[in-house]
DNA sequence: ACGCCTTGATAAATCGATTTATCGCCCGAG
DNA sequence: CTCGGGCGATAAATCGATTTATCAAGGCGT
């Protein structure tokens, strides 16, 4: 029942061509459009609440103006943590800045045999990749149908467009605050092994180690995950070691692990931050939720979303990239798990509602 | 670069509406594919990898296969409030059972103007709107170029689909408990004003009181919001009034409002559940986070989700729909923060990164 | 006065599907 | 022997834009 280009240029008297023109300020020069013209065709669209239909353009153009993000699992957002809500979150601000749509794929179900491939369709222009696995068919699909992508947080490889952020420094960070507070035994759990991120931070544990004459000692080194429950099972392997070799701190895979980690803790009777210091990972809101509040690395999630936007749309629009593989700064949010700072100092500031809703 | 219809109809010898038809399994009396021909088309289509364009098939058929959904900000995954991330999953997983795409539109930055109207187009077959505004432009929109919608969480308007949880039943649940733990002066922290959920929550609060006989004491109701803050200071207020006046116990406009007076309670040294019981609202993953863990109502937030979807695809295809204007049901989760469960007996089932990824 | 360039505008092709109208052909019934 | 009907298939129209090729004037220089 939309108005479409052939009934505005009726009404304005004039041809499609001419509408189409104007209306897209073409700069053609085998195409001229008088004013008067061109007023009447504003008249007539504006009369009849004229839209051009996306559709027909995109067909027309071979754009489409909408852009793919691709999380890695269904879950990704009623998952415990926040990280794919806030990448998404970074990407839809960027995409409504490009003005560009965005359409939203998750998990396997989507991805595997046919479906796969319908996913990978026409209709985007582009894909954002949220920790896609090394070795995901996606990245042939993409390739094979030469539709440009961005992967966030995936070691990058030749040619590929990646944004990271820097996860050794933030596993130097972590480390750095524990030994400068005195701690010389210090334990980390590590995240799940095929993640991207878990590798540079274990070795940003260690350097940090290394540089401040402290041993390297694989027994504190556990291999955890980026959940609650290992976090918890992993505390309870360390609070069963002989006194003299447990660690006096934790730097845990995450937030949500370091919260597993104080809740065995604290039923074994164990006190934060006197008995162990505990750091996480993500700077998450409810780090600053828990008792005592979590000192964690912050990194700068929505930005990893703004950017890898960014990067894709140059590639979509074939502009220059300055910088194909970005690594984002982190940085310590300190609070009371490692005796740093008093705890209750940091009551969280919620937003709740946001004033921004829809008209 | 794709392969298109026409090369795949070369290709095993035949034309473009053969192919066509063949792929789709049209069952048009006016066009016959014999056995022989279906095969070559088979066989030729996989040679290629032919995927029909899912552009020029919108343009044709006037249908996209795309749903949007619509969330209320641009902070909607952000919003440490998991509503809209939950509501976002059940949305997803009925649109991939339903072999839909979902187009995702945030916040007032798409919705004002010319952007509000380029986002309401024929890109999408129907809209899945949460929470929106009961005076919202959308609707009209809507109405006027004939797109379906469903709104989450919307007060049913004559001839509008609307699905919505029993908050009427749910203030009664929280209520009903904290009477029936022998509270007798129990105070409710009132949600946003404009959001649909919180007259009927009240309501309910309210009918509790009458039918056990106890007297409705409108200084125990007060205005509060869904975030953290105004859960912090009407907790504030309560702790500042004289003790005859003072409630025993607190119904929370939802888990975050709770967890920020029980962070006031215990800034002013008082005892959560033996100096004030609180319950919440939506039962988030955080409830099993505090301490004590919170008694919560929950609502099968993913639940609306999927029950949006169904019903909106019903609608875009044209099917008959039993009950425009659901209700489900809300149960109470019972834990430690009004002391009917012991504290640490239910530790959060968090599940971590899920197995369901990409291949 | 003739050709040339510029301006203004339109008809028509294109994008890649779906869908309708049409066309042989062969077979069986009358 | 002819006519109707079912089968198999194709050409062509359609969807609603963009974009290219084409064309008619009009102004200007020589």
């Amino acid at each position: 029942m939309a108005a479409t280009i052939k009934e505005v240029a009726q009404l304005a008297g004039t041809s499609g061509a001419a509408v189409s023109a104007t209306l897209n300020g073409s700069r053609s020069k085998s195409i001229r459009v008088s004013a008067k013209t061109r007023e009447r065709i504003y008249a007539a669209a504006a009369q009849l609440g004229y839209l051009p239909n996306p559709v027909a353009r995109s067909l027309a153009t071979g754009r489409s103006r909408v852009l793919g993000l691709m999380l890695p699992y269904v879950e990704a957002f009623t998952d415990h943590n926040p990280f794919c809500a806030q990448v998404a979150n970074g990407v839809m601000a960027e995409m409504v800045r490009a003005h560009y749509n965005l359409m939203l794929y998750t998990g396997a179900s989507v991805l595997n045999g046919a479906k796969a491939a319908m996913m990978v369709d026409s209709r985007v222009d582009g894909l954002v990749l949220v920790i896609p696995p090394p070795d995901s068919p996606v990245f042939l699909k993409c390739e094979s149908r030469k539709i440009p992508y961005v992967s966030i947080l995936r070691a990058p490889v030749a040619g590929a467009v990646t944004v990271n952020s820097d996860d050794f420094r933030g596993g130097q960070l972590a480390t750095e605050h524990l030994i400068s507070l005195g701690h010389r035994r210090i334990a980390h759990l590590i995240g799940d092994e095929d993640v991207v991120t878990s590798r540079p931070r274990l070795e940003g544990y260690r350097r940090a180690l290394a540089e401040s004459g402290l041993p390297l000692d694989d027994s504190l080194v556990l291999q955890a995950g980026f959940d609650w429950k290992h976090g918890y099972a992993a505390a309870k392997g360390i609070l069963a070691m002989p006194a003299s070799k447990r660690p006096t701190a934790i730097f845990a895979a995450n937030d949500l692990c370091a919260e597993g980690a104080m809740r065995a803790i604290r039923e074994a009777g164990a006190s934060i931050p006197d008995d162990f210091a505990i750091v996480g990972y993500d700077d998450t809101f409810f780090a600053t939720m828990t008792q005592p509040a979590l000192t964690s690395v912050r990194m700068p999630i929505e930005e990893l979303g703004e950017t890898a936007v960014r990067l894709l749309v140059n590639l979509v629009e074939g502009k220059a990239i300055a910088d194909p593989n970005p690594v984002l700064p982190v940085s310590l949010s300190i609070r009371a798990s490692c005796g740093a700072a008093k705890a209750g100092l940091t009551p969280p500031s919620l937003s709740g509602i946001n004033e921004d809703t829809y008209v």
